[in-house]
DNA sequence: TGCGTTTTGTAGTCGTCGCTATACTATGAA
DNA sequence: TTCATAGTATAGCGACGACTACAAAACGCA
């Protein structure tokens, strides 16, 4: 009922994305948005609601990419295979031809203010994704004794996930796909599993 | 000659970084920095040129610290005891109480435009950081054999500024002091040297 | 006391930002 | 055809951004 949408909302989102990855939250402006989607304020306003949810929907469908890296990491069968797929996966998808590179989430938003809503929202996220590569390292290391008794989990998990936010920011700062491969694999040479 | 300044340079400079390190380069805006100045805006122009030049400088006093903080870690006489030092140095610089939480520039101006002169800059200032720290490795290896023929300086002087700028990311996130000294305690754990 | 110099305070300029009021247009249902 | 609904186009609003013109004020030096 009522008039159709003569414009893709996925393929506005995509659009989206592709603006405030290279050029961040702050500056993409609505104008930047509208005039790379082909539609005119009102149309965006009724579509997305505002630009900050505009970029929670781009989040979103971003987290989703890296949601399932995660879970084609976490099922491997060794943690030593674990770590190298995140690792890996991460090196190439920061480093994607095509797309800016680095992380769209700390490109476009990391200096955001202290009291922002979004500030905390990304840190549960990033906390939400390191938990559940703990909870694989605890498995391996109850059930499967894959891990000797010295290695906690919790602070390998950390570890882990710090290594992959500065491949995050490596990338950024233009390091390319092999360079990351071969500083993950400098990684699992240490790796004690 | 002339008539002379009311206030304090360093002091103006101090509140300028707290400010940028707290809300980000573009969150704060120049009425916030004069206001902590308590100075009105034709002073400011006439003292920084601009809030970029104000940032360039407030950045140069931040990497000196830095600088010293990796000038005393190159100096340690085994590379277990350099990374140790240089771990656990930004383990509590990016927590230090009474300051805002993980690193000055990667706090205010990791998500600039991919076009902006800024990211080239901090980019390379990193990548300046990280060589010091190659060549220190390098020296270890070649002339004391304190590194497996087997380890790659360069791999490895990537791996540990990867989890340097991840400590920086957790800290903005909210971990504590403690949990980035037991996170670097854990790489320490798989260090080769 | 005057003069050149630099800082300071008031007030404001101009641009851009996110966002919207209003009117018009295209649809499905009655 | 009529009507309710929802998307589109034009045009512009109010706020705030960085930055500055201008004149008064405080110095060193003659």
């Amino acid at each position: 009922m009522g008039r159709p949408r003569e414009f893709d909302i996925d393929l506005a989102i995509f659009k989206a994305s592709e603006l405030f990855w290279r050029k961040g939250f702050d500056h993409t402006s609505v104008q930047d948005l509208t005039e790379a989607m082909g539609i005119a304020p009102p149309s965006f306003y009724a579509a997305f609601g505002n630009k900050e949810a505009l970029f929670l929907r781009v989040v979103e469908a971003y987290q989703k990419t890296q949601a399932e890296l995660l879970v084609d990491a976490l099922g491997q069968p060794t943690t030593r295979e674990v770590v190298a797929r995140l690792l890996e996966g991460f090196a190439d998808q920061l480093t994607q031809s095509g797309r800016a590179p680095g992380c769209l989430v700390m490109n476009s938003a990391l200096p955001i203010s202290e009291t922002h809503s979004f500030r905390r929202l990304f840190a549960e996220q990033r906390e939400m994704f390191r938990q559940r590569l703990q909870q694989r390292l605890d498995r391996a290391k109850t059930e499967e004794g894959a891990l000797p008794v010295e290695f906690n989990p919790d602070e390998l998990s950390r570890l882990v996930v710090a290594v992959i936010w500065g491949f995050a920011v490596e990338a950024q700062s233009g390091a390319n796909r092999e360079t990351l491969r071969r500083t993950a694999a400098a990684f699992l040479a240490l790796w004690p599993g």
